[in-house]
DNA sequence: CATGATAATTGGTTTAACCAATAAACCAAT
DNA sequence: ATTGGTTTATTGGTTAAACCAATTATCATG
């Protein structure tokens, strides 16, 4: 029985005015109309409005100025990662689940000389159980388990908190992240390959193997570090 | 004449709560105090209160539950890049701005496939202008202006959104970043570099000579596109 | 035309209620 | 004694009506 959060007032409002900037009905540099009047346009009281603008100011995408009205920012000059969950542009989701590939590297470099040995068992654990899973949905949990641990492997407070945010972008959009986990037996070959990289403890070499810089004579390391697994 | 913002209420309020949770004053998984009696206690009326703890649930510091109270989060599970700003943590500020390096490495595989002749103008008047600035702070500014461009010349999305939220950071650090950049040689010189990788049009090497993973082969390549300029 | 006072506009804050969700206390039926 | 429902207290959510404070526009005055 999964619990569904009755939105307040405050979360309608936030997503709504979001939604209105992000679209570009009110655009950079413009004003927003004056909160006496939008929160009688929509429908709410004038303080539960400024709830609602607080949090937009706290994404950037609004600036209040006494006595001259509500700024709307540019998006692109303030925004934060968190953004990419609102703004339904797939080029960029793509573009940001590519990134993703570099940014593990440096959490499995990092991983590399800080893993213990429970963090390794326990990754491994969770790649066995994805191997077992056929559900897609349930696949993608497990994905961003593995990730998890991952970065809890890299002992990285930066990373913990890219990979906050990346987890949310995700989220937002799970048929997108569903279908870059199609090849479920590649996912689970990479999820090895991730493991015996940490294990063996080389940050430069588990670097160029993730982003695919690897020389020939890299090649033949990672051959042999693969097969002992 | 810089401006300086007269701070609103709900701005005190709203650091003085962030500083209080961050310092473990109010540990996650606890309640703060009933808003009434926090707005009492703060010496703020409830509803400035509300205002600032909207702000604390965007960054996913607090989340408040109607009839139970307020909630605590652990910063590290629901934390963004952006907390880095306010958490003075030394280490893993430099260990950000480590990780800043790889972020860069990507930004400029995708300018080398994305960047105009003006972006490359425009990088290459700027790395000239930094020659000639001997203000520490004033180099800061500079660099900064750098790496924007740079942004600006990947043409991502994402990497403009964490670039932006990067340079929140290193603004909320002046003193540690100018320390980062304390040998201005080797930074005018590293500006060259990247101006030359990205004029050179090989995302992988560039991303390699960045990370420093390049074999001796990549060495040889390397050097003449350096000479080039 | 320039200037300073004044009014209008707009965000910021406060007061005082009331609504709504939750948990604790209580009580009755079994 | 346990269960199940009811009441009560607590706490966040929302609204109303003012008033404060910063900015801008207006306009009378020199």
């Amino acid at each position: 029985m999964k619990i569904i959060k009755p939105k307040r007032a405050v979360d309608i409002a936030k997503a709504q005015l979001r939604k209105a900037i992000l679209s570009g009905e009110y655009p950079p540099e413009t004003k927003l109309p004056p909160e006496r009047t939008l929160a009688t346009q929509m429908g709410i009281n004038r303080l539960t409005l400024r709830s609602a603008l607080s949090h937009l100011e706290s994404e950037g995408l609004v600036q209040p100025r006494h006595g001259q009205g509500i700024l709307v920012l540019n998006y692109k000059k303030f925004g934060n990662l968190d953004l990419m969950a609102h703004l339904d542009n797939d080029k960029a989701l793509i573009e940001l689940f590519t990134l993703r590939r570099s940014f593990a590297a440096e959490a499995i470099a990092f991983a590399c000389e800080r893993a213990s040995v429970k963090h390794i068992n326990t990754l491994r654990a969770i790649a066995r159980r994805q191997e077992d899973t056929e559900d897609p949905s349930e696949f993608l949990e497990g994905d961003l388990e593995f990730t998890q641990q991952m970065i809890a492997a890299s002992q990285s407070l930066p990373l913990t908190f890219l990979f906050n945010t990346l987890e949310r972008v995700t989220r937002s959009q799970p048929e997108l992240a569903m279908q870059m986990l199609a090849d479920r037996a590649a996912a689970c070959s990479s999820y090895y390959a991730l493991i015996a990289l940490i294990r063996h403890r080389d940050p430069d070499l588990a670097r160029k193997a993730i982003l695919g810089l690897t020389s020939d004579r890299d090649q033949i390391k990672l051959k042999k570090v693969l097969m002992k697994g």
